[in-house]
DNA sequence: ACCTGAACACCGTTCAAGT
DNA sequence: ACCTGAACACCGTTCAAGT
């Protein structure tokens, strides 16, 4: 009953039994959707019961219900990054600029776990600041593309890209059903904020990214999961 | 141990106690405060601390946890009116417009409560969609003002600076403490798309206030507390 | 080595008993 | 009429016992 310092995860623990591995899978596969669709509020029963395993089986493969969400998250995060490399790929840097953009607002809209695990406390888990800082260096590549075919604002850097995915995506929230498609509209304006032709100085600075303490996957584990309790 | 009709609050029923109105007030007192830093989520016994009351007697004043959160909204909702109808009054109507939408994503980024209230399930209790009616003419009134002078592009409409007033506030919440101001640099930016010049056609149309079905104070009271369980 | 049903702890909510 | 401490129900997490 002595807890091993490396966790279970991608360390240097032994490979998994056979079906203890599939097990594993099938509950990252059941989560996946339930938190996708319902946010990690979910019971742990919800997310136990399509997968055909107990309750106490999903806390032998994740030590909490955080750490399967993290899991999930890590796997999304691969998922944005893939994307977002596509788009900053195309040949015209308007068109990989714009794309680029697009990709991270739909993917915040369509991905309720990402938005939640970038709203306010769960950002400081480790491993979601390491997955942004990927994200990071593709945002700083796309946009020195556009800035120098004078397409995007000379005074923005990379990481206000990564900022304003979320942006858009806040606003479908009030309509939900009856119009998701709303963030593209206000996307689209933001975007014409972006574009030099009619920009104003910006009174607030960029932030950088010295300012994002995690950014570079620096500290070990998850010990940021305390709220602040008592007197 | 039958529940009349009515519910409790703002209704018919009879003035309260002295003594159990001031419990009230204080039970609201420590509310609006615990909830504006840690969010709706916190525990009741938080919430009581502060109060000098017993878990019981919250519960005897507002019949949830939820309801509580609702009724601090509810006077959070009038601040922002406030607010918003003071910015939309200055004489000249570009900083009329601009201070609207400051004071509105000022307002989300300092409080949490509403900030949450407005993503997600929340949206749909009747008493959160009756606040954001009233906010909404206030919008109509600016914006109109606004394109009449040529500094708003006209292919908006009020709705959407309601939608927007959210959309600086959640890059807030990357950097926290680190740049707590840097909504305002994405404010700026989101202004200068809502200006006429450099605007391009938005490829989605603006939301109809129609399809905000509870718009207008409609529905009765909160049978809207439940999520999506079972098979 | 991995799974499970039963137990534990915690927290929102309710109840019986006091004033 | 309103308050409270104790009880209840629910859910995340852990444990003892099985294979």
């Amino acid at each position: 009953v002595r807890r091993v310092s490396g966790g279970g995860t991608a360390d240097g623990t032994r490979p998994l039994r056979a079906d203890a591995a599939r097990n594993r899978e099938a509950l990252l596969e059941a989560a996946r959707d339930v938190f996708a669709v319902h946010g990690s509020g979910v019971g742990a029963a919800q997310l136990v019961r399509d997968s055909g395993m107990s309750k106490a089986a999903l806390f032998r493969h994740f030590r909490t219900k955080q750490e399967l969400f993290l899991e999930v998250l890590a796997e999304d995060a691969r998922t944005l990054g893939d994307r977002l490399a596509l788009a900053a790929d195309l040949p015209d840097p308007a068109e990989a600029f714009r794309a680029f953009m697009v990709q991270g607002a739909e993917h915040m809209v369509e991905n309720r776990g990402l938005l939640e695990a970038t709203s306010g406390q769960m950002f400081d888990a480790p491993r979601v600041r390491a997955m942004l800082a990927t994200v990071a260096d593709a945002c700083d590549r796309v946009l020195e593309r556009a800035q120098r075919a004078g397409v995007a604002r000379e005074d923005l850097v990379g990481l206000d890209l990564l900022l304003l995915f979320k942006a858009p995506a806040g606003t479908v929230m009030y309509l939900e059903d009856a119009a998701p498609q709303v963030w593209r509209r206000y996307l689209d304006l933001l975007l014409d904020g972006l574009r030099p032709e009619g920009a104003r100085p910006l009174g607030t600075p960029a932030p950088s990214p010295a300012g994002l303490p995690g950014l570079g996957a620096t500290t070990h584990d998850d010990e940021f999961w305390h709220r602040n309790e008592e007197t």
